[in-house]
DNA sequence: GATGAATGAGCCTTCATTCAT
DNA sequence: CATGAATGAAGGCTCATTCAT
């Protein structure tokens, strides 16, 4: 899906690029700390070293300021998971285990902006929501590929809707660090919630080689549950 | 942890109940049509079929319908699951698959709620967040324990860490269904849901029980992942 | 001038009597603490032990009640003082003395009303305005009348004018006791206040007879008064 | 007691007198005319020609126009004062005189003010109260300074209590003509509201100079003060 | 292009008054 | 008559957006 076009009365693109940056970045911040709702155009302003009035030449409306987080949130995690992806030669369940590492990773370094995600997406207008599900479903897809190529390699075989729900799991339970991290970081560290997660989810994969691809055989204790 | 009192004007409690319901079940529509902030109380008002002054009568401020429905929330949640649990006469595994099932039910039939759930969380006052936050632990301690039981039974031990994210997994993969339900629904029904996502979790427990029951044993497969 | 007759549902003169003392007496007690405006009908009705419709029942608007007040503070102010004076026979500047030991006390024991008085008269409306006034100006001539008896029975004749404006100066030197007591009180007792202010206003009369009733005459005494 | 300050969102600080002085005398018109808490700040905004948002760029409440209010005042009767009285030199008595005349001209000028000072003190917080009071007692200070000097020049030693209370008579004898207008204007101008109540003033000062100086000499000539 | 003062629609809340019970 | 829940007009204040400079 292409990215909404926010018109702009200025021109100059470098500009626009500048300064979109310093309101996004400002916003950021507060937006956090605050919410979306609560924070006026007036702190954004003033937090991004602008005038009041300035804003306002380099986007439409204060909707148009979440959709710019949306949309750099989106750009932010293909670029640094891609990046950090690129020189992996990993093959097989080693390779979704590395990308659930990098992929949390990633979302902890953002946890701030994956939280804001949860919250503000119904503040969204419709046009910007479209925007939104459809990054998520492409990023969706891109997770399955990973799982698909991954488990194939590893000569395991599941089935398309299981494939779908495990994406969405990585993810959620990526996303699940950020909106729970108030709980769950009195109990994990990072590392120790990547590993404690990736050893269940890999479990859960090797369960259903042994259900899945070998129906045949005489399947143990899982059979009575 | 203890209820926020919310005084009120009236002194009836049967009103009072009456009438924070038709103001509970007015602001949940409009809450998640357009979340807690573009939601005047005004709106509130007229859709719970109240004078605009009245609902004053019944709350204290705008800030009390949100706490309101967090309590409703937490409390539907639990007399539902202890209503739909209560006959159940399942042992060990079995008992977690029902357990999930049902609870998953449930969120099913409040998922408006608990979308609501995620996006305001942020907009509560930092008295009622605690109690919010408090009730979310109770609701996994209590996931924990009967994870815990039902585990046990089947002769399964698993680690406090494991034990705990398998409980805050079982909540957000129930959340899930209701806060990405918008791409999940075109894949799944709840019963396929339920049964692709419970498979998924019982593979990875069992898997435990390879891993950790019987640390000697010769472990297949997994160790090279 | 005649007292605003004030329309009531009920006719039962002696509930009416009854229930407008309790609602003066509790707005008195308000008033004094918050001021009128701050004050509300519920407020009144609660401290006045009567339900929030019933006011109602006795008075037609909140309005009303502060002209009650101000009825009940004149009648209050006549029937006291006549009451103290029925005994006294002084005669000429010691009735005078008399007269304004008995209306300073007075104040001191109404000193709340008396502000109240002097902070909300603005509040009332053209019509009980206007019958506050003019019971004022019946006290301004009642006032008067006794420094016109008394300084005529010591040889003194003055002017209207001056006449007019003594009376005032006791009056508002009065009311200074309560609306100045913040500062006042800090320098006298009702007591030292009143013998100094009463001293100044003799010597200031005694003044006048000389100046006006007979330039060359010597000043006798003044001790004795 | 320094003045309290009042934050604005607008920097600029030549604007930000101007609009307050709209403020104040669209204030001054509609206070004295309907009373602080009748007044709306809609009316305000629209009787300063401003549009009704901006005021709150000048004020941060509508409390504080109450506190503006005050603050004039009093300033303006320091300067007005000052100024009327800078190539004053008269001497004892005659100085007091003087002083009487400049400060009930003053009054005149500025009687709505005065008056609505006395309906309204009780509507500014305790911060500001404690202000305008503090300012009131450097008044009645300042104008004891007068009397003393004044007095003493003329050979007259009066009492600290009697020199207190005189001064908050000749303060209370200014405030009356315009609280009491309504009344006096009957008999008096201020010309000769000044005049008489002078007399009564100078009169009783003598008198203390004959009872408390020296009882037996003879009062002079009052005639040339 | 930049600035920030001006605008006014709209929000939450209060409270005098009414009226069904 | 008494009660107190219901009503809704009105008030103080905020803030996204515009526009003159």
């Amino acid at each position: 899906m292409k990215k909404v076009n926010i018109s702009t009365k200025t021109k100059d693109s470098k500009k626009i690029k500048h300064h979109r940056k310093q309101i996004l970045e400002a916003s950021i911040m507060l937006f956090k700390e605050k919410g979306y709702h609560q924070t006026t155009t007036r702190e954004i302003a003033k937090s991004a070293n602008m005038s009041y009035g300035s804003i306002y030449d380099y986007i439409n409306s204060k909707d148009d300021i979440l959709y710019l987080f949306y949309e750099a949130l989106y750009d932010q995690i293909n670029v640094m998971i891609i990046e950090k992806l690129r020189n992996n030669e990993c093959k097989g369940l080693l390779r979704v285990r590395s990308f659930v590492k990098e992929y949390f990773m990633v979302i902890d370094e953002i946890s701030n902006e994956t939280s804001i995600m949860y919250s503000e997406s119904r503040s969204l207008s419709e046009l910007h929501l479209n925007y939104v599900l459809a990054k998520e479903n492409e990023f969706v897809d891109y997770v399955k590929n990973i799982l698909h190529v991954s488990i194939q390699e590893d000569g395991i075989f599941i089935s398309e809707d299981k494939l779908s729900l495990l994406a969405n799991n990585i993810i959620v339970h990526g996303h699940m660090w950020a909106f729970r991290g108030w709980t769950l970081k009195k109990t994990f560290t990072l590392e120790s919630y990547t590993k404690v997660q990736t050893d269940l989810f890999i479990d859960s994969i090797i369960g259903l080689k042994n259900t899945e691809v070998n129906e045949v055989e005489t399947v143990e204790t899982k059979s009575s549950i």
